[in-house]
DNA sequence: TATTGACTTAAAGCACACTTTAAGCTGTAT
DNA sequence: ATACAGCTTAAAGTGTGCTTTAAGTCAATA
C-alpha cells in the first residue's frame, strides 16, 4: 500500500503542508518520488512518522530532529551522540511529566473549588473554608498554591 | 517583603522583560506601582505568578490566561464558566500526560537501543537481536514502534 | 479532449511568546 | 553633584512551526 501526501497527512491526522514542511527541513529523507516527482509514501513510513512525531512530543526542534535523522544516515560512528541525545531527553520528559502532574493537581483543585463555589454560590465561602472539612488532597494541594486569584 | 522587577523576575526564575510582557498583557493587574511608577511586588504575588505558571503549564496561552483573570475580577457570576474551563484543561492535560508517558517508554526503549549498539560496536547487532534476548518492557516497547530509523 | 482536484515549488505570511532597542527616568552610592 | 545600574515605555525584531499563496504540473473522469 502507497499513499499521496494528502492520504498520509489524513491517516495520522496532519496538514499536508506539515508534511511537506517536513520533507523540506529534511526530516523525510525515505520518501521516494514517482517519475513525475511526486511524493509516494510507504507503510513502513506510517512508523517512521510516528517516531517522529514522539521525538517532537518529547521536545526536540524540527532542527534536532533533523540532526538525529543525519546521525542516523551517518551510521555507527554516531551511537555515542544518539545514545546521549535520547539520554538527556529521557531526563527532560520525566522531570516534564512530573511537573504536569504537579500542575494536574492544582487544576484537581481549581474544579473541586468551582464545583463548592458552584454549589456555595460564591468564591467567598470556599474562601473561608477550614482545611479540616476539605478532602484531604484538596487540603494538600491548597497548602501549596494559597492566596492566589481564585 | 516587597520586589522589583528584576528581583522578581530573579526569584521565579524568568527574564524582566517577561515580567513586563506580562503586565502589558494584563496577566499582572495585582502589581503595584511606586509614585514614580515602578513596579512593586509583593510577597503574595509569588503565589499568584505560580499560579500563572500553572496555568502556562496546562497549556492555555496568554490570551485565555487573561481571559479568565478577567473572569475571577467579574466575580461570583463567572464561577461557572470558569469550572468549565478548569474541567476542561484537566482533561486535556491527562491525555496529555498519558501521551507523555508513552513518549518516555518510546525513549526507555531508544536508551538501551543505544546502550546496546554501544556495547555491540553497531546498531545491525542490535537491529538483529531476537525479542526474546530483550528485557521484557524493552520487547513490549518494540512491537509497538518497529523499523523506524534507530 | 477538457475539466477537475490533488500534486509540485518557492516565497511570503501568520500567530505566538517573548526579546531587544531606543530614549528617557529613578534612586542609591561615592 | 555625578555616575551608574536598573527602572519605564512603545515599537520593532526574533525564532519556531507551520500555513497560505501563486504559478504551474499531473492524472483520473466525464
Amino acid at each position: 500500500m502507497v499513499y499521496t501526501v494528502g492520504e498520509m497527512a489524513k491517516i495520522i491526522g496532519v496538514a499536508p503542508s506539515t508534511l511537506r514542511y517536513y520533507d523540506k527541513e529534511g526530516l523525510l529523507p525515505f520518501v521516494e518520488r514517482s517519475g513525475s516527482g511526486i511524493r509516494i509514501f510507504g507503510e513502513q513510513d506510517l512508523n517512521t512518522l510516528s517516531i517522529i512525531h514522539c521525538l517532537k512530543q518529547s521536545g526536540l526542534s524540527i532542527k534536532e530532529i533533523k540532526s538525529f535523522i543525519d546521525m542516523v544516515q551517518q551510521g555507527d560512528e554516531t551511537i555515542d551522540e544518539r545514545l546521549e541525545l535520547f539520554e538527556k531527553r529521557r531526563i527532560i520528559l520525566e522531570k516534564q511529566i512530573k511537573e504536569m502532574q504537579n500542575t494536574l493537581k492544582v487544576l484537581d483543585y481549581k474544579c473541586w473549588y468551582y464545583q463548592t463555589a458552584k454549589k456555595e454560590g460564591s468564591t467567598e465561602a470556599v474562601d473561608k473554608m477550614p482545611l479540616s472539612k476539605m478532602p484531604k488532597d484538596i487540603a494538600e494541594t491548597k497548602k501549596n498554591f494559597k492566596n492566589f486569584f481564585n
